[in-house]
DNA sequence: GCCATTAGGAACTGAATAGTTCCAAACAAG
DNA sequence: CTTGTTTGGAACTATTCAGTTCCTAATGGC
């Protein structure tokens, strides 16, 4: 009955949280999404709303994609609890080794200024809640159950601490050596 | 010879900091640091130069206050080193929990985008790099000197992290907990 | 008291930004 | 083929921002 769309909306989510992933909300511009995301403003603002309602989507998608891919490394059975956050902590050294200074768009977005609109925040403090069940999951089934449950939070704020830093001048060397104390902070 | 200055130029920059600590660097407009430090533009650009310069001076003084403050915390001699990394992050938790939410300058900068600025980043990780100093410090001066030195990079990581989630939406439970597992890690 | 110099302040500039409008082109249903 | 609807896209708008200009007023040395 009428002119169908010439684009993939999930393929434009996708675009748009690569961008916002880079710049951050507030950084981000509709030119840079609009390039970005190969549309034109007409489209972006027809089929998005907003620069708000676009960044919710992506936000979301990220929780699907990212946060949900580290929940599952932490909750996976075939670990020892205190393997999995290894093996997550392992993949932010990697990352920073290989020059991936992208950080986490969850973790930017919950220290950047965008968290105080009440949307924003809500769903960006949900996703970092999945992450802290995902660590107490994990801290519960290590063999050695000798871990008090606030650790969770720790390793929540030592996860978006370091994501965070990764995105900054930080050297790789800083980067490691912090989780070398995570790692050694579980052994014992 | 001339017109002499109606204001102090080391309150203007003092209001200033207050500004810049409240919404960031990026998220300051002009405006509002005129409001802030109650000047008018000719006067403020006379002076400072332009936003930038007026942040790195702003930047500096928080080093020279704050950063100096939790440093010289960590580095009081008349306690023992756990003690004083204790009551470093009490501090955090005193605040939050009298709804203090301005988190910490040094802290939102790092982890902001404006650190991409090579100036900014520089002081930036210079007053990180005292603070982990500091942490380094106050672990060696513990009794039993039994952590592993990497653990400085964790409790910088752990402070930055705290700090700015402090400016969040996370409940002041949720940052107890965090310094409570602090305080257990190194009770160890 | 005069004058060079600098502060204070209002009005201005130009760039950037989010969001809107409008129209021709495309397409599906009948 | 016609018609009604929605897309894609360009041009436009209104606002906000950092930074500038320029004029007046105050001040201290002479």
């Amino acid at each position: 009955m009428a002119r169908p769309r010439e684009f993939d909306i999930d393929d434009a989510v996708t675009r748009a949280m690569a961008v916002f992933w880079e710049h951050g909300y507030d950084a981000t511009t509709t030119d840079q999404l609009l390039g970005g995301m190969r549309l034109t403003r007409g489209s972006l603002y027809k089929a998005f709303g907003d620069k708000k309602a676009l960044f919710l989507r992506a936000l979301h998608l990220y929780d699907a994609q990212e946060v949900e891919k580290a929940v599952a490394v932490l909750t996976q059975p075939d670990l020892d609890g205190i393997e999995r956050i290894n093996l997550l902590f392992g993949s932010i050294t990697a990352a920073v080794q290989s020059g991936d200074r992208m950080g986490c768009l969850l973790c930017s977005t919950l220290s950047g200024f965008s968290v105080n609109d009440p949307e924003i925040s809500a769903m960006a403090l949900a996703s970092a809640a999945k992450l802290h069940d995902g660590f107490d999951r994990a801290l519960k089934d290590s063999r050695e159950a000798k871990f008090p449950t606030s650790y969770a939070r720790l390793l929540v704020t030592q996860y978006v601490g370091l994501r965070v830093l990764s995105r900054t001048g930080v050297s790789a060397g800083v980067i490691c050596e912090s989780v070398e104390a995570v790692e050694a902070l579980l052994r014992r």
